[in-house]
DNA sequence: GTTGCAGATATTGTATACAATTCTGTTCCG
DNA sequence: CGGAACAGAATTGTATACAATATCTGCAAC
């Protein structure tokens, strides 16, 4: 982290992002403004931007006078993200099928041999990482600046919602359900890569556990509103 | 402006947007720090936390060491905000009409009848607001905070595309959409409060001026990437 | 042993100082 | 008269100082 390299506060942010996306910084941890600015050897200035745009992102949740902490999203949020992703992505993955370039299709191919690689060595973060990236990958794919905004933020959302809820259950689930897209994307079949993805989606929500019961609030303190 | 209020990033940013959203603040109109600064009466501190806010919204474009200034979204950027818009609204009207309280429909039978008052009184900056809240009001009772900040975020973003490539027609036109759209609600008819928006959706952008000619690099230097 | 308070410590919030960059207007030369 | 070049002004970028707030520690009282 402490590269000779020149930090923006749009480069920390990104970094941060990251290390939340790969579970390397779990929800709640405390992002303290003096740690950060020195491990990246920057002043507290870089870094409050950084954290005000993950915050933006629901990435960090900024508590007054206390500091920024990683988000720790509600059942419900978690709920919500997969909801509003089930309304984004299908058409996009549509729009994305009718527009597949050759080239197109090999980046897919090769972040899905990325993603069986990284499972390979161990490296289930990377491994999730790149498994979101597909996602965001597709939305590009479908040209559409805006919705990839969107996709981007609820794919690092539903990081953190994987974190927390996620039950043990069939690791490699998630390939399979990206072959099958991969598939239907090197058929140009829209229809079909649309229907793939609201299934792959369904399955994703469904392999959570969102039962209302022992929400995350750790300290007694979070259950009271501070 | 000057209010002997106690202003933060958030209040400033959000009195920006509604400035943004009723056309006082046109597309392209310089955020100079300073000038904020002496207006609220704080300092540049939190004017750049407010301004890296409404950029993050795609209010407002920062461009390094230039400054802040009000967006002007391209005309692809303008196609592709209501694309987005029209993959998250017409579903989650539908939502909202199922969920409709009486009280509910109330607050969206009032804001109808404020636009009315707001456009007798010739104030069409506050009318083009509430009519835009119309649309965030539909998510929220929809209860769906998620996509709701995408859509509020969307429907701001659409008041710039309107500032920029609105082409004089009927001004009505609006308020009839809501209105039916509030017979839809009225009887719980979620399918065809889903259809009205869609409609609704495709008349707004057929009520633009989205050909390619003449694109807004007001200066040389924004069509040579500064 | 727990509770309550007080001072000390640490962390965040805001303002401001200074550096870096851009803008502007004038001068000088062709 | 037109244009390059420069100096000064204005504006933004970053760091830091100080204030406000929260947290921690220790001691005393019950």
């Amino acid at each position: 982290m402490t590269d000779p390299k020149l930090w923006t506060s749009e480069t920390v942010a990104a970094d941060l992002e990251r290390a939340v996306h790969e579970h390397r910084l779990p929800p709640g941890t405390k992002l303290g403004e003096d740690d950060l600015a020195e491990a990246y050897g920057i002043s507290r200035t870089i870094v409050r931007a950084a954290l005000l745009a993950l915050s933006h992102r629901h990435l960090v949740e900024l508590k007054r006078n206390r500091g920024a902490f990683v988000a720790q999203p509600s059942v419900r949020e978690a709920r919500e993200v997969f909801e509003a992703r089930s309304l984004l992505e299908p058409r996009t993955a549509r729009s994305a099928a009718e527009r597949m370039t050759d080239e197109e299709l090999d980046l897919l191919r090769a972040n899905i041999r990325d993603e069986h690689a990284a499972l390979d060595a161990g490296e289930y973060g990377r491994a999730l990482f790149l498994s979101g990236q597909f996602h965001v990958e597709i939305a590009r794919i479908a040209d559409q600046t805006t919705v990839e905004a969107f996709i981007s933020e609820l794919i690092s959302r539903s990081s953190l919602i994987i974190a927390l809820y996620w039950r043990r259950r069939a690791a490699l689930c998630e390939t399979q359900a990206h072959h099958a897209l991969l598939d239907a994307f090197a058929s140009r079949n829209g229809a079909l890569a649309e229907q793939l993805m609201k299934s792959h989606l369904l399955d994703l929500v469904a392999s959570l556990d969102l039962r209302n019961v022992s929400q995350p609030p750790t300290s007694l303190r979070e259950a009271l509103n501070r």
